[in-house]
RNA sequence: GCCCUCGUAGCUCAGGGGAUAGAGCACCGGUUUCCUAAACCGGGUGUCGGAGGUUCGAAUCCUCCCGAGGGCGCCA
């Protein structure tokens, strides 16, 4: 931190620009000469700042006087009262802090100085659609994992928050400064795959060849009549059927002779991908990277880790397999990575490709995990950490699963089984905003419900809808403004902006650097849906209030800059999300 | 049995050491000569699952209990 000169002649310096951080390390200055002042501070005692939650308290307070109340053995008002007393006497620079005020049990409550709000406004109209980037991240590599589905069938509502969580959270990262990639990693060889091959060909063959037999799967509900030659366990979605029928188009029966069920696992793996990529791109997602978990096999990558957990004494032979010691990172029971039969069991690929992630130099690896890896990526942590790597580099965001329910009743979820509502059904149900905002707007850490029901008919008054409502109004404004030839002024004075809807909006509006910051770290993009539902509300409020348009110039100048400021915050706090702001609605 | 997550208004959820615990939905009433009524204004609810503990101060941290979900495979 470097020393600034405080003017000692307030009102000079008017134009000066002060942050929230640089007005609270100020403080931090003026407290500390006071306290010390006043006798000798505990050893952990720390200077805190909060920003009161009712307005009425100022705009930052502190608790020192409650913190230090047992140390100087006095009542914490009487010692707020004291502090607030030297603080005065100092004197406080009074540009920059208007009021000092004790209230309810001892808080010290500081009031800043007209000046900070609009210096604070004019910079956020001058940054603009880049208001709210920082550079935490800056000059540091990210990489964010996600949806990672292996190709066996199209995209789920369960994929879905997964897949909005991770984009969101890459576009956090993004806004913080970070050099982003999104990866989308995926296993097309091993059971499932070959059972979906299977799948295919058992049905192209029926449609090849009609005279071929049927059999009953299943029970109950879940019964069902497919082909004889039909897998166990095997895939019965419709997209089976259309892939073998569009096999069937091309080649005729030809492929009824194939030697094994490359040619089935091949169309349907890219059918599907082609899918899933179409899927996300609806979402408006795009990835930088597949990778395909072979390239671990082929690179060696694999073998290197087994090798290399030999040598440590973390791996060990026992009944023909290969087991990773867990139980020296105090896990009840040692995990094989290398089955009997020699195929790796998938938890030895995902510590070679965590060790790849960081030998391809990212300082960050977010995955994103559904609940049910809770307790799996902790393995993966510590196999990384063991071969000598920094698995704090490493961060995973759990979220619990989406129970859907149709009716009044959960759906139960299975891509084998058909039973699903697919990603794009859903969208087609409610749109691609609303899917987006619906996965965003609650922490990642609790079961989301989703009523399909409800969402659809909720579409008219879902949230989403009231903040791209506050932007179109907006936006109806300048056509308005525009229509009548308003003429506005850029530079007006903002500090006309003194009733009560204006300044709390425009402190919602200033808080947006802030919300992504702290989003972006702690990997919660809920925090920016609910702030920008504050901000909409605080505008919705201001429009109630104040009218721009017919207003002296000055002051509609000064409204209608609050105006395109709160369209910037807006904008750029949907665009965070993968919303759209639209100009009409 | 062990581990993880969660339990806050009628419902869905924020808040995660500080002042009077908040939104949305739902319910009732009002508002349009006025930049979009997809809106606004007003009306009221809480043993913050329970019990202890730490603290000047606990919905928030610790322990135990109860309840919901998930995980504990040579499945992914």
């Amino acid at each position: 931190m470097h020393d600034i000169p405080w003017p000692a002649w307030p009102g000079f310096f008017v134009r000066v620009r002060t942050s929230r951080l640089e007005m609270q390390e100020y403080l931090e200055q003026q407290l500390r000469i006071v306290l010390d002042g006043m006798g000798d501070s505990p050893p952990a005692f720390r200077l805190e700042f909060q920003p009161p939650a009712n307005p009425e308290h100022g705009d930052l307070a502190c608790n020192a006087a409650l913190q230090l109340a047992r140390h100087f053995r006095r009542a914490p008002r009487q010692i707020a009262e004291e502090i607030a007393e030297r603080l005065r006497a100092l004197p406080i620079d009074s540009s920059r802090i208007e009021g000092i005020d004790v209230a309810g049990p001892g808080f010290l409550n500081f009031r800043f100085a007209a000046n900070y709000l609009t210096s604070e406004l004019r910079e956020l109209l001058d940054r603009s659609e880049d208001f709210g980037r920082s550079n935490a991240g800056s000059g540091k590599k990210a990489l964010v994992e996600f949806v990672s589905a292996n190709p066996t069938g199209p995209l789920t509502v369960g994929h879905g928050r997964n897949a909005v969580l991770g984009d969101t959270i890459a576009s956090l990262l993004s806004w913080s400064g970070w050099e982003v990639s999104r990866e989308y990693y995926f296993n097309d060889a091993g059971r499932q795959m070959r059972i979906l091959a299977a799948s295919v060909r058992s049905r192209y063959t029926a449609l090849a060849n009609p005279s071929m037999g049927t059999k009953t799967i299943g029970s109950g509900e879940d019964k069902t009549t497919v082909p004889e030659s039909f897998p166990e366990d095997g895939y019965l979605g419709d997209y089976i059927v259309e892939i073998a029928r569009s096999l069937f188009d091309e080649h005729g029966a030809s492929l009824l002779d194939a030697d094994d069920d490359t040619v089935f696992k091949t169309s349907a793996e890219k059918c599907i991908f082609e899918g899933i990529v179409r899927t996300l791109a609806r979402l408006g997602i795009l990835m930088d990277t597949f990778f395909n978990e072979k390239s671990l096999y082929d690179s060696g990558r694999v073998w290197d880790v087994v090798e290399k957990l030999r040598e440590k004494g973390l791996a060990y032979d026992h009944e023909g397999a290969v087991w990773f010691k867990t139980t020296e990172f105090g896990k009840d029971k040692d995990t094989v990575l290398i089955k009997s039969t020699g195929e790796p069991t998938y938890r030895l690929p995902d510590i070679g490709y965590h060790v790849d992630k960081l030998e391809r130099g990212f300082d960050l690896a977010v995955d994103i995990f559904g609940a049910d890896h809770i307790a799996t990526f902790p393995d993966v942590l510590n196999g990384v950490e063991s071969l000598g790597y920094d698995s704090d580099k490493i961060d995973v965001v759990i979220y619990q699963f989406v129970t859907l329910i149709r009716g009044n009743e959960p759906v139960k979820m299975s891509t084998r089984k058909a039973q699903y509502v697919t990603l794009d059904e859903l969208m087609d149900e409610v749109g691609e905003d609303v899917t987006r905002f619906f996965f965003l707007m609650r922490s990642s850490n609790t079961h989301l419900e989703f009523d399909l029901k409800l969402a659809r008919e909720a579409s008219e008054k879902n949230p989403v809808f009231y903040l791209q409502y506050a932007h179109a109004r907006i936006c109806s404004i300048l056509r308005k403004a525009e229509e009548v030839s308003f003429e506005f002024d850029a530079q007006a004075d903002l500090t006309l902006l003194s009733h009560e809807a204006e300044s709390s909006l425009i402190k919602e509006l200033i808080r947006f650097p802030q919300t992504v910051s702290r989003a972006a770290e702690t990997r919660e993009p809920h925090r920016i849906a609910n702030y920008l539902r504050d901000v909409a509300v605080a505008f919705t409020q201001f429009y109630g209030h104040c009218r721009i348009i017919g207003e002296s110039s000055e002051l509609a100048s000064a409204r209608m800059s609050l105006a395109l400021a709160t369209r910037i915050v807006l904008k750029n706090g949907l665009s965070v999300l993968g919303i759209s702001a639209p100009d009409r609605m």
